[in-house]
DNA sequence: CTTATTTCTTAATCTAGGTTAATGAATATG
DNA sequence: CATATTCATTAACCTAGATTAAGAAATAAG
């Protein structure tokens, strides 16, 4: 069960036998239906989930009423709202199965425990948090400064397997544009 | 001369007088003329800079030569190319100064230093680069959701003083938009 | 198997914001 | 203080992408 995260870590930072060990002592397995909404606006997300099986999406809901999504993560990807975990503040977002789906969950308090016992955890997780955020930084510009089409095919090339399992109209809410144009935009594609 | 910055690390964690000691003898206090480029693509940024006075930004040039500013750092504020820095990867961003400014940097060996010497350090800047992330993706969600005039209206109000020092064909460049369409939204806004 | 729901596509029309270009005001620079 | 450059504004025209609507295809659910 825990081969898979384990490898994850091992990746980015070295652990010893018995850090392995109490690092995983503090995971709790745990399953989720398709359509299962797993965190709600107003709700405080008490964890961040490194997925073993399946697939989700983070999104939110804005005064008019709009969905954007902001992210899927399948198979060997975390989930979580970073900013209610850390700062203990509810939530602005959803996260929901999209298919059956199986984490390791890791709570605040446990995040805490790991954090004081196991210095290097600490960097891991600043690591990845620096990921999103170039992740984020590099979606902010390509937003502004490039059209659908293009990101819509950086998108396909980078996540090759997320359009197999989501519905488009989630992934033109992930580009920002609508699902029409999104439609309009593939279709002139496969005419080239 | 380095009242300000201890003022802003004691707002985020508690360090003892002899570490404040240590933190401070490892900045290195620099000036920078109007118009400097500090960091520029394919350099690696070996710095991370608190300004104590003056106003830098920091932008990119996309393959079609189209600037996007990216942000704006004026006193209080940290610059940096975050990714680079940390990576130690070629940067593909340019900073530059646009008033006369002063700065207190941080160089890669000191942050290495100063994080193994002092844990709370770590901690600082891991809700540093927390911070960033936030900030970026509340940026995407408003570019992916909102009109420019919104975006424009929340700019002022989040940071009042910035539009009064920075020309505003950078502002419009920070929203994703062009400088005629930013005086256009101006011109109708003020009319209400 | 049948019906309901969700998903995808196409097409007509509309609009936020871009482009080009001209003009004047403000700042730099010799 | 004169000239050059950078900035901001306005206006006419253009386009990427939104909106509305309708139908077809695929999935889900009883």
């Amino acid at each position: 069960m825990f081969s898979k995260i384990n490898e994850f870590v091992a990746k980015r930072v070295s652990l010893t036998k018995s850090e392995y060990d109490y690092f995983n002592d503090k995971l709790q397995h745990k399953t989720f239906k398709k359509k299962e909404i797993i965190l709600e606006p107003g709700v405080v997300c008490n964890f961040e989930g490194y997925v073993l099986k399946g697939l989700f999406r983070m999104y939110c809901i804005n005064e008019s009423g709009n969905e954007t999504d902001l992210l899927f993560a399948s198979e060997d990807w975390w989930i979580g709202d970073l900013i209610s975990f850390s700062q203990r503040i509810p939530s602005k977002l959803y996260i929901q199965a999209l298919e059956d789906s199986e984490v390791l969950l890791i709570s605040y308090e446990n995040k805490e425990l790991l954090f004081n016992k196991i210095p290097a955890l600490e960097r891991l997780f600043r690591l990845m948090v620096q990921k999103a955020f170039e992740t984020m930084m590099n979606r902010l510009l390509a937003t502004i400064s490039e059209t659908a089409e293009s990101r819509y095919l950086q998108f396909i090339k980078r996540y090759p397997s997320i359009p197999l399992r989501v519905p488009q109209h989630m992934i033109a809410s992930y580009l920002g544009i609508t699902p029409e144009f999104l439609s309009k935009t593939r279709a002139k594609l496969s005419k080239k």
